[in-house]
DNA sequence: TAATTGTGCTAGTGAAATTAGAACAATACG
DNA sequence: CGTATTGTTCTAATTTCACTAGCACAATTA
């Protein structure tokens, strides 16, 4: 089963039997989010509080989601603010367009996502 | 520190502090390897008790993998005969080509890996 | 027949995720 | 200023899952 939470345009899905950790699955999709344009810099992202009663979850675990993404450059989180997407986080068509061309040259050949991902982890070392 | 396995051109390395799971780690040195044409239809992998040796790790943990990617179709796994590569899973050049020309993209958009996999996750649904 | 190889099972250990509750500090807003 | 909001920090318990360990068993190969 699929938890959603809907708020002014931040559509955050949860799967919590998906083998991915729930932290990194909110944090995956904010980035998906930015990355597409569908979050802008200066939008604001649901408190935690907020967040973590609209998908079923502890506090902690939406907050860990967001220090992961303040990590990275990706929002700015401070006490009494809370989050707002950074400028940095600007959305990119190019990237977008490079993606989906991947994307579709997976399917051609039959590759799924599991091998596609490992692929691009092998190519592209942290 | 990396413990590496070699057996006839398959070469499989792990880290064990890596954060990701061990089993992972083996599923997709073996899918990139797939899809990179270093592993054709036909090869076989080390057995499972062999590979568990090489690197030191518990032979469940390497069968765990090999489930994996016979759950994806990637190799045919079978007691006795052991792990052989499978005709659905053959090498695939253009799609390396997308997948660098996508890598080369996201480090001129300054993306990371994580922001790179999670939009792929978001645009390619399993 | 004998050796190889994966399957299935039980069980224990350890690390990490998740939850819970509370007090506290910075910010925003009236 | 006072109050509500929001993230921060802390302790602690629970749960989940990866990993290990060892064993017996079944299918395949040679």
């Amino acid at each position: 089963m699929k938890l959603e939470q809907y708020d002014g345009g931040v559509l955050i899905r949860v799967d919590p039997g998906s083998g991915v950790a729930i932290y990194d699955q909110i944090a995956a999709s904010v980035r998906a989010q930015l990355a597409r344009g569908a979050l802008s810099p200066g939008d604001r992202l649901p408190a935690a509080r907020e967040l973590a009663e609209a998908l079923d979850v502890n506090i902690h675990t939406v907050l860990r989601a967001y220090q992961d993404l303040r990590d990275e450059g990706l929002i700015d989180l401070r006490r009494g603010r809370g989050a707002v997407v950074t400028e940095a986080a600007a959305p990119d068509g190019p990237l977008l367009d490079a993606v989906r061309a991947l994307i579709a040259e997976a399917r051609r050949a039959g590759v799924g996502p599991q091998s596609l991902i490992s692929l691009i982890r092998e190519e592209y070392p942290s």
